[in-house]
DNA sequence: TAAAAAATGCAACAAAGTTGCAATACGTTG
DNA sequence: CAACGTATTGCAACTTTGTTGCATTTTTTA
């Protein structure tokens, strides 16, 4: 594990115990650019044969402690990823956007950029905003890619 | 049921047969402003003891002709609501925002409102994008009101 | 190195939704 | 209105995704 130190430091930052486990999660989940299901990261770290209710704790820790955020996925389950580094790292329940490929079914982290006006329109109404999510559904560039050379 | 011959019209133009179980869940989806869960609608049908299998299979017809369309939530399960009488009516993946209450968990439909960037980014970058949805998380009046009488 | 607290692994459980299949209802045609 | 073909229904069994309880092991701090 190339960043292992970095990886401890992080997780002490959130308070969280350094296992194995979390450093192998926390791992996969930072060497990649899309939100992941527990399946994805089962196969990913198949290898050290990760016991599956000790995976959802993982998730969990990370989830609860903002280390990570979860994405309801339509086909009801749930993909992790870290909270992007230009995220506030304490911040929870921050803006968010998402990119879902409707083909590969991966869903990109974006950052989240500001001009939408319903936020505004909904204080008015007495709504109490306290964050918000964008979701784009399409098709992401490697699936355009495949699609166009055939 | 006050708008019978509505509901029929409508379940004839999605080319869906018109039967006493789509009539009542349609009556229901159609007076709330809100979006329902299977279980949901199952308590508020009670006295006609519809079947879950059969309310789940409704509940995919309606959803697969773009009758309503559904919303995944944080925990795991689908809510269910109309296509809002503005929305062009048989445009499946159109364009969605959502009000997500924190302390209820209802979900609130919502007219999309344009002005948001990241799309234009989005597409720029090789994403297509075919539709989006723009959730705000917070609280509702009916809950901020019975909070702040307390 | 010892003690306290937290994390782990296993088995059992739970919730939400799907599948297969026989019985029933819908709607079209005559 | 009757009869037929097709779609829908109801039931039981099953699947997927995730949680809970509890005994054991690991981590952390001193
Ligand atoms: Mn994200
Ligand atoms: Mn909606
Ligand atoms: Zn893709
Ligand atoms: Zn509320």
């Amino acid at each position: 594990m190339q960043n292992e130190n970095l990886y401890k430091e992080l997780l002490r930052r959130f308070r969280l115990k350094v296992t194995l486990t979390r450093l192998h999660v926390l791992d996969v989940l930072a060497n990649t650019p899309v939100a992941l299901s527990h399946a994805d990261i089962t196969e990913q770290l198949a290898e050290y044969d990760i016991d599956k209710v000790t995976l959802y704790r993982t998730l969990n820790a990370f989830t609860k402690c903002g280390l990570a955020h979860k994405v309801a996925t339509e086909d009801r389950n749930w993909l992790y990823a870290l909270h992007m580094p230009d995220d506030a790292p304490s911040e929870v329940t921050s803006d968010h956007a998402h990119f879902v490929c409707d083909e590969c079914e991966r869903i990109y982290c974006l950052p989240m950029e500001t001009g939408n006006n319903t936020r505004d329109i909904k204080e008015e109404q007495g709504f109490v905003i306290r964050s918000q999510e964008y979701r784009l559904h399409g098709t992401c560039p490697e699936c355009h890619t495949q699609f166009s050379q055939q």
